[in-house]
DNA sequence: GGTCTGTCAACTGTCAACAGTTTGCCGGAT
DNA sequence: ATCCGGCAAACTGTTGACAGTTGACAGACC
């Protein structure tokens, strides 16, 4: 953060734009944590451009999820209690099992093929070469929404996978949970391929509350920390 | 529009955040409709303000759908295609029929019968007076939201009735479904409180289903345009 | 008459400076 | 030693001015 150019712009759109961007990846990363303050005078200065275009990216990316601004005393990377965890995996499974009900009605046979291809291919790679499939696990849940034909659900859909990611970030990572998310997916692709969307949806819930679990216990939540604070 | 001092700012917190939920207000009160530009600095000097806070509120209304921005064009209020009135449609009824799970799981049995009863009272209130009952169509799905328990889903799904709300607006209104709505949402309340939340998430996407057909009929598409420019 | 081109006004993108608030520090009183 | 009040530095909120871009209009040319 503190080397003179730092990361630098790309090369078109404006600098409210680039800037957006840019400060996003920078945010998942973990180039800068969560709890963090968003320095405006020295991020502008260390971006080479002055506070207006920096603010206005700093509006956005509030609007995203992944700051949280305080009158008078600066932008912060968010922060996620257990309940904001426990409703973000809600939102997600709420998403992913419409979609898949969505991809139940529109998916082509070879759509739903090359997904079940995509699957079986991830469980050999990890059988064989045995690495964390957290990424693969990732691209599974793209590719579900993309099948569903719904560009503005899959926006906010990976916009909110984006907000989960950042709050698992908080913890030491990786609960290697590989093996049995790979067979719930399987589970999800024959009920797609069965085409009964109710059991596409039961399965996805079930994988999603595993996921919600153990993203959960990683943090240090205890399994109904997550009901603790009541707003209402 | 052009009257000098125009709608006045509320008293507290930053010009931004101000400006904000004064500019959402134009834009669903119909004061500024879709495809109108936001000329920046006649608004700005409406309100009484510099151009800086308005441009951040800006990019926080662009973040919530409402408006676009063209980079060196300005911008406008939101316009809507028949295609991305359907995915809207899709998210809501996401929404809706996971809120509905949430509500068989978690609310009390008082919640339910409170829910019931202002289900009975519109229709009493309907059958009597006869007016047009879409605010208790909304209210109807508010309080559902509401019952849910999950603050973060709920304003999701009011952001995106919001943008529902907008694209509605770009037609003459007013499509008269109150009483068959009114039967749908009965259903849903019966399926509630008989905690099968697999028939109240039913009952939900055929509700959401009719209130799609009816507004996409409103606003002159035909039942499937809505799949007309594929962008994939 | 129609089309193309050059110029100009309007507006957005960006910047640097000003003003008000918050926070941390320092000194003094208890 | 601790607590309280006030001062000062740092930072955010806001402003007004400058620069680059866009779209339209007017005039020349085919």
């Amino acid at each position: 953060m503190s080397d003179g150019a730092a990361t630098e712009l790309t090369r078109d759109g404006t600098f409210s734009a680039r800037t957006e961007t840019l400060v996003r990846e920078m945010i998942l990363d973990g180039t800068i944590a969560p709890g963090d303050r968003l320095n405006e005078v020295s991020l502008a200065s260390a971006l080479g451009i002055s506070r207006g275009p920096l603010r206005e990216a700093i509006q956005r990316l509030a609007g995203e999820g992944l700051l949280t601004i305080i009158s008078h005393r600066g932008a912060f990377v968010r922060t996620f209690e257990a309940r904001e965890i426990d409703e973000l995996y809600d939102m997600r499974t709420a998403y992913e099992m419409y979609a898949a009900r969505l991809v139940c009605e529109r998916a082509t046979d070879d759509d739903l093929a090359a997904l079940d291809a995509f699957v079986s291919e991830t469980a050999e790679a990890m059988s064989s070469g045995g690495g964390g499939s957290y990424p693969a696990d990732r691209d599974f849940h793209v590719r579900l929404l993309h099948l569903a034909g719904n560009a503005t659900l899959e926006r906010a859909a990976l916009e909110t996978q984006a907000q989960i990611s950042l709050a698992r970030s908080m913890s030491a990572q990786v609960p290697v949970r590989a093996k049995a998310a790979l067979d719930e997916h399987a589970d999800i692709v024959a009920a797609l391929q069965a085409r009964s969307a109710d059991d596409a949806a039961h399965f996805v819930r079930q994988h999603l509350d595993h996921a919600r679990r153990s993203a959960l216990a990683a943090l240090g939540f205890d399994d109904d920390s997550r009901r603790g604070s009541e707003t209402s």
